[in-house]
DNA sequence: CGCATATTTGATTAATCTCAATAGGGGTGG
DNA sequence: CCACCCCTATTGAGATTAATCAAATATGCG
């Protein structure tokens, strides 16, 4: 078991991937940083996802602490190759990397979104379903408007006008800076569908 | 073996998943339907690649062919649970979804470029290395541009556009609709890495 | 309690999306 | 083999959105 303050980072980009990690506590932003500089979140990691199993030599991206958190290392090479007898095993973390692979599917479908809002919207309700909690409930979100904005391909300060024209109608309210409640979660589930300004030309291409 | 006819679906979103198929010959898309009739592409598949790996009970998207193709087909079942002695093929698999990942994740962060020329210079880039020719090689495109725009998350007028500007410069050559020739890589490399208009700002945000 | 930092807010610019019309290929049938 | 036609792609002009630049304001931490 081991533990690492918020901002630390677990491993880089390109590192030998010689462990595999399962969060225990706490929260992680995976991300890439592009040629130019910029920074692509891939993910958020959280109690119960692991860390490093879709690689094969090098890890393909950075992960860092958001929280403090608490991980579980394991040797990769006790997964691989002929060592790993157990069958069970194996099977587990195939399903692991089909899980992480249907996550990686929706996120494209999240940024392939078209506007600020539908994109803000899918990602509270990504966030809800993360955390499998209920109606009316109030999320967690660590990460800041930042990591928001890296991950869904927006601008800090767009995310933040979004956040506040979504408060400004009722649909959610901010509890304080890293909580956000949703009071109404069908119109978020109409938001994140285009529900506002339908595309009708995007459905004809699609019917194409 | 089996063959299907240009337009022609494999299989659907939804569809019970049975089979995994290799793709012999031809170029095939992966896509998604959203709530609100959008087609997001998930990827692009041409000989050599494997349909249908990672998903567990039924497929998360779509597989059309572009071209006529030929695909071998084999029952999933055969590769699943107890029934898979070979710890090899177990092995094979495994790579092939950790392949398939890494794929996800670099289309992930092509999708994340700002500009149109980004993307646009990334995709050329990435079909090349698929194709794994020379410089001043010529691209063979299978697919429609309206494809292009959605694997893209672009509208099929900024693509064309894109690729008229391109030509214009002289870095690609457009040769009929579905081949394009790379003149100038190493300007379609630094048009990729957002070598145009320099964005100070987000390196700053990524050193944050 | 005060400071450093994250966030919000404002004004402007630049880009893409949208709507519309034309041009160009490529495939088919005569 | 050629001409025609349908569908894809290109091109144009205007509307709309998000990015950018800049500044003020909260918030949470030490």
């Amino acid at each position: 078991m081991e533990k690492f303050a918020a901002g630390g980072a677990i491993f880089w980009e390109g590192d030998p991937a010689k462990h595999i990690f399962e969060v225990v506590e706490g929260t992680l932003r995976a991300f890439r940083i592009l040629g130019d500089g910029r920074r692509v979140i891939m993910g958020f990691l959280r109690k119960g996802d692991v860390l490093g199993v879709s690689v094969r030599d090098r890890y393909l991206y950075t992960v860092e602490a958001i929280t403090p958190v608490e991980l579980r290392r394991f040797a990769r090479h006790h997964f691989e190759g002929e060592s790993a007898r157990d069958p069970h095993l194996k099977e587990q973390l195939f399903s692991r990397l089909c899980d992480e692979m249907a996550a990686a599917q929706d996120q494209m479908a999240l940024i392939s979104r078209r506007s600020a809002d539908e994109k803000v919207a899918g990602f509270l309700l990504l966030m809800a379903r993360t955390q499998g909690q209920h109606p009316y409930m109030v999320l967690d979100l660590p990460m800041t408007r930042l990591d928001i904005a890296d991950y869904l391909n927006m601008t800090i300060e767009t995310v933040s006008r979004t956040i506040t024209k979504l408060a400004g109608s009722g649909v959610i309210a901010t509890v304080g800076r890293h909580s956000i409640a949703l009071l109404k979660v069908d119109a978020l589930v109409a938001l994140a569908e285009g529900g506002s300004s339908a595309t009708a030309r995007s459905v004809r291409h699609a019917r194409a």
